[in-house]
DNA sequence: AGACGGCGGGTTTTT
DNA sequence: CCCGCCGTCT
């Protein structure tokens, strides 16, 4: 049935095990989806296990709507009523089944990140915690980790010692109370409570369990240990669990990943089976050897070599900025030559550390005219709103919902303000009831302006005449939005800002045409069997409402990354890139300080992950590989020199060529230092390359995540180039060239704070430009400035000044 | 009630 | 640098 033939020997013996626990590691490109969907295949074509049996999860939406595509193209129908699904989904699968057994209602929300903080910290006013002595991410981060290891409030309770930890305990209790009073989950209680459910309910987990008779789970690497406990629960009575991870692809401990759920996997399960796949079907040989060694330097991890049988192919490319605009602007001009070699710009990608990084990168590929996309970012659905929107939708479904009551009251402004909030709020809170509730009741109470509860009595009918809509789904939402007045009063600001905004609005409409297309059901398939009750798959409906707010909410954007179709380069974080892949790869911001991050490179288990999301980011690339540095970089405002990233020089040198500023300190022949390169090289700050671009910013307000450069948009590439190459001739050279940036002991530091300055030094000013020290005082520094010849003092310690040396 | 301005703080990564 | 929050003013 399967075609096996066409897989190499582990991969065949991957697909045939399918009884008792299986352990895959499969490094980066070894074709472990493949393996996934052919032993899937076989189970169903061959061994005749049933499609509802199966239980396939992952990480992202995006790679199990991959999963499924490609099982659909191996199988056709044959997979219909199979769960594919992520952690999260499939969680609040089981919980919109069974949650009454907990507590909750059927109708729950899910409560995001923003949500959530919202409510920590309505919490942390309500107990007078002081959020400055106690950062509310900090706190937010011990009940997460708290909620990732199975312990409830109790438990965390009794375990807690330091202060932090109490006042911690504290609000996660309150926190939990909100949360069911509000009748929602976030998005770690979704894993928390399914754990509780399938622990405490013997019966449902055994339905499950009778129900899922093969488990399967990519990425385990980075599952924590709350994924770790439902899989073992689930798998407990077969024992047919399949678990398929890269111990050197785990960059997710931050968020409670536990490596060592792979790494004793065999410990866990006595007689799993292990199957290694080494051979790397993706990419060139000086990559995959580039990635190897990178990753060699880490010791916590399985021993494996990952070969190819490709040749060795180009060398990567290590560029070297001035800055990140610099930075920015070679790599637009690099993507430019690759697509007039026949690259397209869906080939492309470009990855940064930090979200925060995308700023200048976007900025440059705009101003060239090469059209991009971001991947995550800040998210379409975050959009203020977008939120107000779905507060209103998920208000009609769950009125308990306090966070999304607060939220929308007074939106469009109707005339009630903090003092009306206020009193509601603590009405509601002394009497234990949700805020809708109170709002009703206060309706009659003389405490309030007229004013006000006639507002309040106006939000609460158009409430509830909402609910009363009925209909298809498109007609539901577009009236709601309608009745809410956001758009009109929106229209009413005439602002470009406001315009954007009914855009958004306008946008979000066509994701629900999308929803909806996306889930009808096809009569044709046959209905899946419903022997039981929990057997029975909860499709998602297109015209429930409820449906459609759970759909948006589990949706990233990245899971909209490959629904684009039109040309273009893709930009992202090093996170949001782990199992996709492309031709040409850029990495920018190839920094100590930036990457390796330095809030994670404290530890030595810190700098590991560092260095496997290097890993990651390497083996994404199949044919050409770019890392880029910049020597100088604004990070919040002022300027920082970092040396190159640590990284980069554990790739040996004769797989790798340095180009731009500072080669000579490096591998590179020279060569490059001559040439229109040196054209592209200059720093953007000075006034030639400012003006000559400055006047691509008008565009308006386009919506930032989602958009794309057109290329007729801004100026054009030969403006570009031409604007870069007329600047300035005087570019600079590296600092200390010689003895190199890797061994600058300055890392990390403000370049400025720490470096010291002698007579005759050359220094750039962040906005004077260059200019040379002409005496040293002190801390205090007279520099005369070459653009205006004026002489200035700086405090060394304060000024936005880095030293060049020529 | 709402608009505006000043200040402080924050960014590592995301389901 | 950008954002949200807070206080003040109208």
């Amino acid at each position: 049935m399967v075609d096996i033939d066409s897989l190499n020997e582990p991969q065949r013996e991957a697909v045939l095990c399918t009884e008792g626990p299986l352990l895959v590691l499969a490094g980066a490109g070894s074709g472990k989806t493949r393996v996934l969907t052919y032993r899937i295949a076989h189970m169903l074509g061959d061994l005749g296990v049933q499609p509802w049996q199966i239980l396939a999860i992952t990480f992202t939406n995006k790679a199990a709507a991959e999963m499924r595509e490609r099982l659909g193209r191996l199988v056709g129908p044959a997979a219909r009523g199979m769960w594919v699904s992520t952690f999260h989904s499939m969680c609040v699968r089981m919980l919109r089944t069974d949650c009454e057994k907990l507590g909750f209602d059927k109708g729950f929300t899910i409560y995001d990140d923003d949500d959530s903080k919202r409510l920590v910290k309505d919490i942390m006013a309500e107990f007078d915690i002081d959020p400055k002595r106690w950062p509310i991410n900090a706190i937010r981060n011990r009940i997460s980790t708290a909620k990732n290891e199975l312990m409830v409030p109790g438990e965390f309770e009794q375990q807690a010692h330091d202060p932090a930890a109490k006042v911690a305990a504290r609000v996660y209790r309150r926190l939990q109370e909100r949360l069911k009073a509000s009748n929602a989950f976030d998005f770690d209680d979704l894993l928390l409570y399914t754990y509780l459910l399938l622990k405490n309910h013997p019966d449902v987990l055994e339905a499950y369990q009778d129900r899922f008779r093969y488990l399967m789970v990519d990425e385990y690497q980075d599952t924590n240990h709350a994924q770790y406990a439902i899989t073992k629960l689930l798998a407990s009575k077969h024992k047919n669990i399949m678990v398929v991870g890269d111990d050197d692809q785990s960059i997710y401990s931050w968020r409670g990943a536990d490596i060592r759920n792979i790494l004793e996997f065999e410990s866990d399960y006595p007689n799993a089976h292990t199957v290694k796949l080494e051979q790397n079907y993706r990419s060139t040989g000086n990559i995959l050897a580039a990635a190897n060694a990178v990753v060699s330097n880490n010791m916590h991890r399985k021993r494996k070599r990952l070969y190819t049988a490709s040749g060795e192919g180009d060398k990567i490319k290590v560029y070297m900025a001035s800055d990140e605009r610099d930075e920015g602007r070679w790599i637009a001009a690099e993507i430019d030559h690759l697509h007039a070699e026949g690259h397209s710009y869906d080939e492309m990608a470009v990855f940064y550390r930090t979200n925060a990084q995308s700023r200048s990168l976007e900025d440059m590929l705009l101003r060239a005219g090469v059209p991009y996309r971001i991947v995550g970012g800040t998210r379409f659905f975050d959009r203020a709103e977008i939120r107000d929107v779905m507060a209103y939708l998920t208000l009609l479904v769950n009125p308990s919902d306090d966070i999304a009551a607060k939220r929308v009251i007074n939106v469009p402004r109707r005339g009630i303000g903090r003092t009306t909030v206020e009193y509601i709020d603590s009405a509601a809170r002394m009497t234990n009831m949700p805020f809708m509730l109170a709002a009703e009741l206060c309706l009659a109470d003389e405490h309030l302006q007229m004013r006000a509860r006639n507002a309040v009595g106006g939000f609460l009918s158009l409430i509830e005449e909402a609910r009363s809509y009925g209909g298809d789904l498109r007609k539901v939402i577009e009236a709601v939005i309608d009745k809410s007045g956001m758009v009109a009063a929106l229209e009413a600001e005439g602002t470009d800002e406001a315009r954007g905004r009914v855009e958004n609005i306008k946008e979000f409409l066509s994701v629900v045409d999308e929803y909806v297309q996306t889930h009808q059901i096809d009569e044709e398939g046959p209905e899946i069997a419903r022997d039981d009750a929990i057997a029975a798959v909860r499709q998602l409906s297109p015209d429930s409402l409820a449906d459609f707010i759970e759909w948006v909410r589990l949706r990233t954007d990245l899971d909209a990354a490959t629904a684009e179709d039109d040309q273009a380069v893709t930009l992202m974080t090093v996170h949001s890139s782990k199992g996709l892949e492309f031709d040409c790869v850029f990495v920018a911001g190839m920094e100590e300080t930036l990457f390796p991050h330095s809030n994670s490179s404290r530890d030595e288990s810190g700098l590991e992950e560092e260095r496997r999301l290097a890993y990651v980011a390497i083996t994404r690339a199949r044919k050409k590989l770019y890392l880029t540095c910049a020597y100088a970089r604004q990070i919040f405002g002022d300027t920082v020199a970092n040396p190159m990233s640590r990284f980069v020089g554990e790739i040996p040198g004769e797989l790798r060529e340095t180009i731009g500023l500072g080669s000579s300190g490096f591998s590179g022949t020279g060569w490059e230092k001559r040439g229109s390169r040196r054209g592209i090289s200059g720093s953007g700050t000075e006034a030639g390359g400012g003006r000559v671009f400055g006047q691509s910013s008008a565009g308006g307000s386009r919506p930032r995540s989602a958009s794309r450069a057109s290329s007729g948009g801004g100026s054009s590439f030969s403006d570009f180039m031409g604007g870069a190459a007329s600047r300035s001739a005087a570019s600079r050279s590296a600092s200390s060239a010689g003895s190199g940036m890797r061994t600058n002991p300055n890392a990390g530091k403000k370049a400025a704070a720490n470096a010291t300055f002698a007579v005759g030094d050359t220094v750039d000013h962040k906005t004077f430009g260059r200019g040379k020290v002409m005496k040293v005082d002190g801390d205090l520094l007279h520099v005369k400035f070459a653009k205006n010849g004026v002489t200035k003092k700086l405090l060394k310690d304060y000024a936005p000044i880095v030293r060049i040396d020529l």
